[in-house]
DNA sequence: AACGGTTAAGTTACCCGTAACGTAAAAATG
DNA sequence: CATTTTTACGTTACGGGTAACTTAACCGTT
C-alpha cells in the first residue's frame, strides 16, 4: 500500500498522491507549479499536501542530481570576535535573502580543524563554500580543487585565489597604520595582539605595521597573547603584561577595537592618560567605537559589506552571471583622537 | 562503463569500486570498516580512494534513510546582540566535537522569518532543531510537532517544550533585579532596550522587572528603540531619550550590558557620574565588564555554557540516552557598583 | 572425500524525487 | 468527420549509497 508512511515516518510525496488519487510525477508537477496539470487535480493534490502536512525531501531533489544544494559552507575563525560574527551576520543575511543556507565551520584557528570541516562539509554536497582567510592545508587545497563548487575566500584578500576571493590587503592596512603613527611622532610602539598556530590576517597586518615602523626609524614591541579570543580581558592584560616588560612606550597598536578597549581601560586603571601619557590605536572601527568619548584611532573596514560581498559573489557565482575573480573591498584610516601628534608633520 | 564520472563531476563509491576491481558494496564495507572483507581488498580499495580523491556523498546516505544527517538547524535572532553570538559559539563548538554541523538562521526577531527558515531546513532532514525563544507561529509549531526530531528551545526556558528546552525564566531574572534596584532605594527607574514586532525574552524580563518595581511602590519609565540591534549606540541614544523626556530618573535598567555601556557613556558624556547621579545595571554579564573600572551591576547568564548544554541535550536525545527534557541553567546577580545604596535595606 | 562452518565477496531492492518518454483523451484544425 | 495538435496525465529509469539476502571459495573435521 502507497499510503503507509515511510520508515523515517514522513510524509512522502507519494502519499500525498495517492491520496489525490494521481501518481507521483502528476504531484511533484504541481507542487513544482510547472504546467501540465488541470485546475481540478491542482487543488485536490494541494488539498492533501495541506491535509498531510507534506514538506519535500530537498535531500532526494540535490541527491538526483538535477539541482544543486542550497548550503553554503560558512568557516570563520571564532565568534568571541566581534569582527567575524559581523562578517557573519552580512554572509548570512544576504545568503539567506536568496534562499540559501550558511552551514557553520568554526576553525579555532587551525588548518587541521578547517581540513576536517571542508572534509565533512563537502560530503553534504554544499552549492559553495566560503572561508575566512587564504592559508589551507595541503589536503584541504586539494579537495577544494576537486570539488569544483564555487569558492570565496574572504577576509585577507587573496591576488590569486583558489577561486574567488574578496577582502582587504592586510599588510597595506597594518603598513599605513604604522606609517601614521610614526607621523604622529612615535616610535616606541607595542603591540597587542593574540596568538596562534597558523599565520593568519592578522599576522600580516603586523608585518606591514613593522615594516612602516621600522621603515621609520621606529621600533615596535610585540605582546602575542597565546590561543586566546581578540576580545577586552586579553587587550586587559596583555597591556599589563607588555608595559610591565616596556614601560618606555609612547603608542600601542592593537589587533582590533575590543583589544584597544580593553588596553586602554588598563591604562586608565593605572592613571594614564590617552593620548597625553600613550596613544591607543585600535583596528576595524567595531560598534563600540561609536559610544566612546574619544574617537578611536582605527581603521574602518567594512565588515557587513564585506560579508554581504562574498555572500554575492556565491549567488552570482551561482547563477551563472560574471562575477570578478577579486574584490578589494577596503580599508580607511580614522584618525581618530587617542593618538597624538607629538612631533611629527 | 562504470568508470566514467556523473553529471556532478563528482567521482562516486562505483567507479572506486570499479576501479579496485570489487564490487560497490565491498567498497562500501571497507569505507565503514565493518568487516567482511580481506587485508588485500582493503588496500586495494583504499589506494583508489586516495588516487581518486573520493569523497562520499553523505547525502546518499541521509537520503537512503539508513542514517540521519548531521545537521542541526540552529535559529538565532541575530548576530549583532553579543548574547546570542555566544550562545551560538558554544553551540557550534559543541556539536562540531560530535561531528555535527549547525545549519544557521537568522530570524531577525520576526516569526514570519523563523517560519520559513524552519521550513527550508526541514526539507533538508536535519537530525534536530535549536531554536531561540518559545515563541512560534502556528504553521511553524505544525510543522515542529510533525518533523519528529529533537527540539531544544532555549534561551527563554519552556516549561511546556516541544520538545526539550534549556535557558532561564526571564520572569524572573527581570523581577530579581528589579527587587534588588528598590531594595537599593531606586524609584524612578528607567528602562532602555529594544522593540521588535514579536514578544521576545527581553519582553518577559521587563515585565519581570516591571513588576518588581511596582511592587516596590517605584516606577517604570521605558525607551524601546524600534528595531534595533541591542548594541552600543542604541544603547546610548535610548539614553538621550529617555533622559530627555524624563529627567528625573534614578536608575536606568538595560536590556544587556553592551546597551548599559553605551548608556553609561552618555551619561559620562553629559557629566553624570554614575553611580553618584544615577545608577546604570546591565544584564548578561558580557566579556566587556571584565575590563571596566567599575564592576558593572549586571546578571550573570553562562551564555557559552548556554550553548553547550542545548548542544549536549540534542546529542543525547539524538544517541538515544535518557535526558531531562527542561534544564534551567540559572543566573547569578552581580550587585556591582554602578548602582548605589541610596536610602534602602 | 564428504560435510558443515566461516569468510569474502556479489546481487537485489530500496530510499524520494524528477527527467525523459509514452499514451489516451480532449481540443483544434482542415 | 478524419486528422493533427495539445493537454493531462501515467510509466520507467535513475542517482549513490546501504540493508538484507545470496553465493562462492576456503577452511578444518571426521
Amino acid at each position: 500500500m502507497a499510503d503507509k508512511v515511510n520508515k523515517n515516518n514522513k510524509v512522502s510525496l507519494n502519499q500525498v498522491a495517492s491520496a489525490a488519487g494521481v501518481s507521483k510525477m502528476t504531484a511533484s508537477r504541481v507542487l513544482r507549479g510547472e504546467g501540465g496539470y488541470s485546475e481540478k487535480t491542482r487543488v485536490r493534490v494541494m488539498e492533501q499536501v495541506d491535509l498531510l502536512g507534506y514538506l519535500p525531501n530537498r535531500l532526494a531533489t540535490v541527491f538526483a542530481g538535477d539541482q544543486s544544494s542550497t548550503f553554503v559552507g560558512v568557516s570563520i575563525p571564532d565568534l568571541g570576535n566581534e569582527v567575524f560574527s559581523l562578517v557573519l551576520e552580512g554572509i548570512d543575511r544576504k545568503l539567506g535573502s536568496f534562499g540559501h543556507q550558511s552551514v557553520l565551520g568554526m576553525t579555532q584557528h587551525t588548518q587541521q580543524a578547517e581540513e576536517d570541516w571542508i572534509r565533512t562539509v563537502l560530503s553534504w554536497q554544499p552549492a559553495g563554500l566560503i572561508l575566512t582567510g587564504r592559508f589551507h592545508s595541503a589536503r584541504a587545497t586539494e579537495m577544494l580543487r576537486n570539488a569544483a563548487i564555487p569558492i570565496v575566500e574572504i577576509w585577507d584578500l587573496n591576488s590569486s585565489p583558489l577561486d574567488m576571493s574578496v577582502g582587504i590587503n592586510h599588510f597595506d592596512a597594518g603598513f599605513d597604520m604604522g606609517r601614521y603613527l610614526v607621523n604622529c611622532g612615535y616610535r616606541n610602539i607595542g603591540y597587542v595582539g593574540t596568538s596562534h598556530d597558523t599565520a593568519n590576517a592578522a599576522t600580516t597586518r603586523l608585518a606591514g605595521f613593522s615594516k612602516a615602523v621600522e621603515t621609520g626609524d621606529g621600533e615596535v614591541t610585540k605582546q602575542l597573547c597565546l590561543h586566546d579570543t581578540a576580545s577586552y580581558y586579553p587587550g586587559f592584560y596583555g597591556t599589563e603584561q607588555l608595559l610591565a616588560s616596556t614601560p618606555s612606550l609612547d603608542c600601542i597598536f592593537y589587533q582590533n577595537d575590543t583589544m584597544a578597549f580593553g588596553g586602554m581601560q588598563y591604562c586608565t586603571t593605572k592613571g594614564l592618560s590617552v593620548p597625553e601619557d600613550i596613544g591607543i590605536a585600535g583596528w576595524g572601527d567595531l560598534p563600540i567605537a561609536a559610544v566612546l568619548p574619544k574617537r578611536l584611532t582605527s581603521m574602518n573596514v567594512p565588515h557587513l559589506k564585506l560579508g554581504r560581498t562574498a555572500a554575492e559573489m556565491m549567488m552570482s557565482r551561482l547563477s551563472g552571471e560574471p562575477t570578478p575573480l577579486v574584490r578589494d573591498i577596503g580599508f580607511s584610516l580614522i584618525p581618530g583622537s587617542t593618538v597624538r601628534n607629538i612631533h611629527g608633520s
